[in-house]
DNA sequence: GCGTCCAGGTCTACC
DNA sequence: GGTAGACCTGGACGC
């Protein structure tokens, strides 16, 4: 089975621009990006790789049009990136970035388990990111008929208790913090899905995200990227470091040099630092 | 082994 | 609006 993609997509570079790609239930392996998804109300297995023209994948246990729908949600294949690149194209130090058809970042099935993994990032090492995320699937997520298990649902979570998130899940102060979004999402309070639909103005959506509990300007900022708004920068330390080092002499400045600096790119300044700063670790 | 530091921050209280 | 201190975890590091 195939799925046309646009000239102007890299498989590789959509899958691997950003760390998600490590975050179960994704696994990549010898080019082949895997994931077993809620579809249909099943648990299912899908994979997907690069061919030439096209993008190839197989799935297990689900409708053939729903999964294909699902992979270009994934890979965000019917975004539109080319007023990206022909902004990029009057920054001559940035043009590689077009050159190399960078934009898409991998994002998950849903707006909800963005925000979990993306809460899960917060002040602490990736490893216990990964740690964090690989104890929700194992303990809560749904099992496939080949053994594998989806990312929790909403009211999946919800139904634990903050001591569960604790001991089981090792999420430490962020374990209120899931719980209480789990329970507002199960509940129809928070309806995170919308963010990908909705009309209104990034800074507004910005301030609803931050409502949620544990959700800061990092957080929010890097949940606006993942529904397609990057006039944020997503300020982490990962991301001021290497500011400092490639843009300041390795001396700390206040974020607002590191605004300043990018501000030419306007709507795609949150993409423009992301690529800057991992330059290095794209092939 | 043990103690300390810190990593892809956020919240609250206080000024 | 700006800032200090507290907050969980676990790996790295120095002793």
């Amino acid at each position: 089975m195939h799925i046309k993609k646009p000239d102007s997509f890299s498989f590789q570079n959509a899958v691997t621009s950003h760390g998600w790609y490590q975050l179960m239930p994704f696994e990549l392996n010898d080019g082949v990006l895997s994931i077993c998804a809620m579809i249909d109300g099943k648990p299912s297995d899908v994979e997907v790789w690069d061919k030439s023209k096209t993008l190839g994948f197989r799935c297990v246990e689900s409708n053939k049009q729903q999964a294909r729908n699902l992979i270009r949600h994934l890979l965000r294949i019917d975004e539109p990136f080319e007023d990206f690149y022909q902004e990029l194209g009057e920054h001559s130090d940035y043009r590689w970035i077009a050159e190399k058809t960078l934009g898409p970042l991998l994002r998950s099935p849903t707006v909800f388990e963005d925000v979990v993994k993306t809460i899960c990032t917060t002040n602490c090492s990736w490893a216990l990111t990964k740690s964090m995320i690989r104890n929700l699937v194992t303990h809560l997520g749904e099992l496939s008929p080949s053994g594998k298990r989806t990312f929790p649902t909403p009211e999946a979570m919800a139904a634990c208790d903050e001591r569960f998130f604790s001991d089981s899940i090792r999420a430490g102060y962020r374990g209120p913090y899931l719980l209480e979004f789990a329970r507002s999402v199960a509940d129809g309070r928070v309806e995170p899905e919308d963010w990908l639909v909705t009309d209104i103005e990034t800074p507004e959506l910005k301030k609803s995200i931050k409502a949620i509990k544990g959700v800061g300007d990092y957080a929010a900022e890097n949940m606006l990227k993942l529904v397609g708004r990057y006039d944020g920068l997503a300020l982490d330390s990962f991301l001021r470091s290497g500011f400092y080092k490639k843009h300041n002499k390795g001396k700390e400045c206040p974020d607002k040099k590191i605004h300043k600096h990018y501000s030419p790119f306007g709507k795609w300044m949150g993409l423009v630092i992301w690529f800057d700063m991992v330059r290095k670790e794209i092939s």
